[in-house]
DNA sequence: GTCTATACTCTGATAGAC
DNA sequence: GTCTATCAGAGTATAGAC
């Protein structure tokens, strides 16, 4: 009988994502995730070949998770505003499950670009969707008069910038770390409700 | 007569600054910065010791540039709407004139979260008085009842994103280069809008 | 102050026994 | 599949000539 994450690999993707998350991936040591495991440094080469497969392996699996339900949710039919709320919901749900995603991302968008937009076009994702709904609410009076390209990047912003600077954030405000969950954990509710109350008429 | 930027130790200093800030303090590379200075790794260790201390006398400069205008700011004696207003208009302008800024502080952020910290304290910024007249005027019924941790990060990512995530966010709408910097020209009134819609009553 | 050469350390990756 | 031992390379830092 096998438990879920009972086998190494599984092991090893576990470990290295928990370790990727504090470190980033510079930062991350082959022998830490190693010890995570509870497996030597070797069998992880043996199971992934270098550290930069392992990494994608990660984000892969993260990615295989978070953009199938982020096109459902995109095509739906339904109004501009319960998208928000699932979009926000969901997002940070997956942000809280990955944290280490943003600075990742934020990294690799400065040397190179290309790479996360193929991901995002291979994934079927078409945010151009979202722009034309909001036009089309915005021309039928529905919300207020706001473009696209600012509503959807002030929601995204508000949705990764407590992850991307956790440290600083939780230091300003003086918390532990736990307020700081309680903290991640209001945030759905409180920026759906932001936006809202802004783009309501 | 001495140009700015003439002598090794400032040359020093920009060729680090770039480098950290597309590479982080794990990613970056002592030889990179020597070329980038055009001038011998040696060099580097001569002038700031090591990679810790060159990175700290980086940030200082940095830091000297950005937080004195926003402590004089945060202090002044206007309403909320008003410092917002203004805030937001100062730092787009100074993340306009610096667009490394964010990323500089995010890359720093995962791997020396304490340097950072540190700097504010030292620059005598307090956000707590900003906390505490967001409080005050919620509490007077000037805008509806928010939380400062959410309001104060809320705008602050949206100043931030698009300068950190420009590359991927100019794909996605399909933007040229001058049409993003419009778009980044828009933002200073599309933001101080979208907050004070949200936060009036 | 600036250089070349090099020591030292850390870490990703491999070889090979079991 | 898993381990121990070890290599090869990169990177920080230093020594010492000029």
């Amino acid at each position: 009988m096998t438990l879920a994450g009972e086998n190494t690999e599984n092991q090893i993707l576990i470990a290295a994502r928990d370790v990727f998350i504090i470190k980033g991936y510079e930062g991350a040591r082959m022998q830490e995730i190693a010890d995570q495991a509870g497996i030597n440094k070797a069998l992880l080469h043996y199971y992934f070949r270098s550290k930069e497969k392992l990494f994608e392996a990660v984000f892969s699996e993260v990615a295989a998770n978070l953009f199938p339900a982020m096109k459902h949710l995109l095509e739906a039919e339904i109004g501009i505003k319960e998208k928000i709320t699932f979009f926000v919901k969901m997002y940070l749900k997956a942000l809280h499950e990955n944290p280490f995603i943003p600075a990742f991302v934020i990294n690799t968008l400065n040397s190179n670009p290309e790479s996360f937009l193929k991901y995002i076009k291979k994934s079927g994702v078409n945010p151009i969707l979202l722009q034309t709904q909001i036009e089309d609410e915005v021309s039928r009076g529905l919300i207020r008069t706001i473009k696209a390209e600012h509503l959807l990047v002030n929601i995204i912003a508000m949705c990764i910038f407590p992850f991307v600077a956790r440290p600083i954030v939780q230091t300003i405000f003086n918390m532990e770390h736990d307020e700081y969950q309680a903290y991640l954990e209001d945030r759905g509710n409180e920026i759906t409700d932001f936006v809202l109350k802004s783009i309501c008429i």
